[in-house]
DNA sequence: GGGCAGCATGAGAACGTTAACATTCTCGAC
DNA sequence: GTCGAGAATGTTAACGTTCTCATGCTGCCC
C-alpha cells in the first residue's frame, strides 16, 4: 500500500525534485543497478566495474545525492562525530584550543559537537557528557581545566573514549602544556636578568594550569636558592592583576612579576602603571598564553606560548587511539611551551 | 538464523551488561511491555497508565538506557542538530557568537555541529555547509563577517534553513549588532566633548561590519558638518592599529581617534604613547566590541559594547522560525550596541 | 571439459527508532 | 446487557544505510 503510493508519486513526477531528496534507491534506480553498488560505489569498494562506477556517480550528481548519516550511523554504529565539553570559550585559551581540536577532528574525518557548560561544578559537566553521549558521540574531549571535570569525566560510561585536555588527572588520558616548564622558564627568564625573586599572581587555586604554573615557578625559585615570596591569589582576569599589581606596587622590593596568564599581566601592568611604576625599568612583568594582544600592551609583554593548534591535534590522536582500540600507552602528553622576549622584563634598576 | 544467535546471546547472560548498550526492546522486555509503550513513555505520550511509565523508567535505569539518536532521526527525518559556520573563532567577538550561539540553541533543544573555515572565501564555505548537510543539519548559522560567506549562503540547498549572523546580506536572514549606530555614538561622543572632527581606523574593507562603521561614522560627522578625513585601513587587529596609529601620531592635528574595533585601539594606544602623544589629554580613543581586557587598558578603553548572548539568542530564534514554516517577517534584525566611557576619551587640550 | 578461484553484482536482513493502525479493556449510557 | 467511546497497549511497517550471503560470469589450470 504504502509502496504503491510511493511508486505512484515517484513515477509520474519523474522523482528528481522531490522535497524528500533522493536516497539510495532512487540513484540505483537511475543508474540502472542495484541499491547496493550503490553503496559500494560511496564507499570506494574496490569490486565494481569502472564503467558502473562511473554511471553511479553521473547518476548520483544528477539527483544531487547526499547519503544520509543518520542511517549509516544505525547500521554502523559509528556517528563519526565527537563531542566536545567547554567551559569559557570565550576566552582565548580555550577558544584557540577548540578549534584546533575542530581543526584536526575535521582532518581525522570527524564531526564535532559543542557542549559549552555554564559552570564546572560536576552536575554541568555531567550533563553536558549526557547531551554528547545521547547524541551518540564517539568520543570526547574535554577541555578540563578543573579538577572537578576530571572527575566527572571518569564518572563517563565505560565504553567512551575520554580525552582531556589542559589540565590534568591521573583517571584519563591528558594532553596538556607542560605549565610547570613555562613558569620555571619565565622565572628563571627573570632571575637570569638579576631579580633577586621573582613574585607570582596566580590563577585560582583550584584549576590544575594554575597549580602547575605556581609549582613551576616556585622550583625554580628554589633552584637558586632565592627567597619564595607568598604567591598572590587571581582568577585569570585582568581585575584580578589589577588588584594583585596596586599592592605588589606598593612593595618596592618587588622588582619582578610573573602573572598566570596575559590578562592578569595586563591588570597588572595598568596597576604599576597607576602607581608610578616604570616597567621594565623598575619592575619587570611576564605573563603566559601569549595572546595576540600581548606584543601590543605597553610596553609589549614578555610571555610563555602554547602551541594550542598543537594541543588540539594530540588530543585528537589520543581519542582516535582509544578509538582503534590501541593500548592506553602515552596516556598523557606534555608539550613543553615557548619562552616569548619581549620588552616588559629586563634587569632590576638596581 | 541472526536472530536465534540475538536470543542465544541474551537469555543465558541476562542481556543488561552488554558492550552494545540495551536498546527499547531490553527495556520493554524488562518491563514487560511493547517496545512501543517504551516510545510512548521517552516521548511522553499522554496515554500511558502511571504504574506503567512508572515501571518503563524503572526499567530504563535499571539498564541505563540511552536512545540512539541515529535511529530517531531517521525515522523522525529531524536531527535536532544545527550546524555553524564560523570563522577565526579564536577572536573575543565570534567566540563569544558562538557561545551564545550554543547556550540558545541548547535551550531550545538542538545541539550545535561547528565548522570553522580557515579562509572566508566560497569555496571553502560551501565546503563546510556541505559537510554540515551530510552530517544532516537541521539548519545552518553562519557567522557571516564577509559578503563571500553571505553569497556561498544564499547557495545552499534550498530545503536548508539558513540565518547569517553578524554581517549583512540582502538574500539571507540576518541578525546584526546595528554597527553603524554604534559608531555614530561613538563619534558623537568625542564631538559632544569639543573634538573638530574624529579619525577613524577602519576594519577589513570587505567586512560589512566594518563597511558599516566607516558609514556611521561618516553620518555622524556629516550631521554636524565636521570635515570628512579619511578613513585610515585596519584589518581587526592590533598591528594593524598600531601602524595607523603612528601615522596618526604625527599630525598634531588629530584630537580624536574611533577604532573599528579594540585590537585595534590597543594598537593606537602603544602607537600614540611611543610617540609621546598622551591619551586622552592629547588625543582621545575610543574601540569597539568592549573585549573584557578593554577596561584594563592604558588608560582604560571607552568603547562600544555588543550583547553577543542575545545576538546568539535572536539568530536562533530566527531560525527556528524558519524551521517551523513560518512566514519570513522579520528577515533582518538589528540590535542597538551600548555606549561604554572610560577614561581614553576627554575633552580636547586646546 | 570440468572444476574452481575470484570478480561483479544482487537480494535480503539487520540497525533502533517512530508512525500508523489494530486490538483489547474499561465504563457509562441506553 | 449491549453498545460504543476512548484509554491503554500491541503489531507491523517504514526510515536509508551497510553487511552477509548468494549468484552469475569470466578465465585459467589440470
Amino acid at each position: 500500500m504504502t509502496a504503491d503510493r510511493i511508486d505512484a508519486d515517484d513515477q509520474p513526477t519523474g522523482a528528481p525534485q522531490r522535497t524528500r531528496g533522493s536516497v539510495m534507491r532512487d540513484v540505483a534506480r537511475l543508474a540502472g543497478v542495484s541499491h547496493q553498488t550503490v553503496s559500494r560505489v560511496l564507499n570506494d569498494h574496490p569490486n565494481v566495474r569502472p564503467e558502473t562506477r562511473e554511471r553511479v556517480l553521473a547518476a548520483m550528481r544528477a539527483l544531487n545525492y547526499r547519503r544520509n548519516s543518520a542511517a549509516r550511523t544505525l547500521v554502523t554504529r559509528r556517528s563519526r562525530t565527537l563531542g566536545l565539553v567547554a567551559f569559557e570559550t570565550t576566552l582565548f585559551g580555550p577558544a584557540s584550543t577548540l578549534y584546533g581540536i575542530e581543526q584536526a577532528a575535521r582532518t581525522a574525518g570527524y564531526f564535532v559537537s559543542v557542549a559549552s557548560v555554564r559552570s564546572l561544578d560536576r552536575e554541568s559537566v555531567l550533563e553536558a557528557i549526557d547531551r554528547l553521549c545521547e547524541q551518540s558521540v564517539e568520543g570526547i574531549v574535554a577541555i578540563t581545566p578543573k579538577n572537578t571535570v576530571v572527575a566527572a569525566l571518569s564518572q563517563a560510561p565505560a565504553g567512551l573514549a575520554v580525552v582531556g585536555v589542559g589540565g590534568g588527572g591521573e583517571s584519563v588520558p591528558t594532553v596538556c602544556i607542560d605549565n610547570a616548564a613555562g613558569a620555571a622558564m619565565a622565572t628563571r627568564h627573570l632571575l637570569a636578568l638579576g631579580h633577586a625573586t621573582v613574585h607570582h599572581i596566580t590563577g585560582p587555586a583550584d584549576w590544575p594550569e594554575a597549580q602547575d604554573r605556581i609549582d613551576g615557578w616556585r622550583e625554580a625559585l628554589y633552584a637558586v636558592a632565592a627567597p619564595v615570596p607568598a604567591p598572590r591569589p587571581g582568577d585569570w582576569s585582568a581585575r584580578s592583576g589589577y588588584e594583585q599589581g596596586r599592592l605588589l606596587a606598593t612593595d618596592p622590593s618587588v622588582t619582578a612579576v610573573f602573572c598566570a596568564n596575559d590578562q592578569i599581566a595586563l591588570g597588572a601592568l595598568r596597576a604599576l602603571h597607576e602607581a608610578g611604576r616604570r616597567v621594565p625599568d623598575e619592575v619587570s612583568v611576564v605573563g603566559f598564553d601569549d595572546v595576540p594582544e600581548s606584543s601590543y600592551f605597553l610596553p609589549p609583554l614578555t610571555t610563555v606560548r602554547q602551541d594550542f593548534a598543537e594541543l588540539g591535534r594530540r588530543s585528537l590522536d589520543l581519542l582516535i587511539e582509544q578509538l582503534n582500540g590501541d593500548s592506553r600507552t602515552n596516556r598523557r602528553i606534555s608539550l613543553t611551551p615557548t619562552f616569548v622576549a619581549r620588552t616588559s622584563s629586563g634587569p632590576p634598576s638596581a
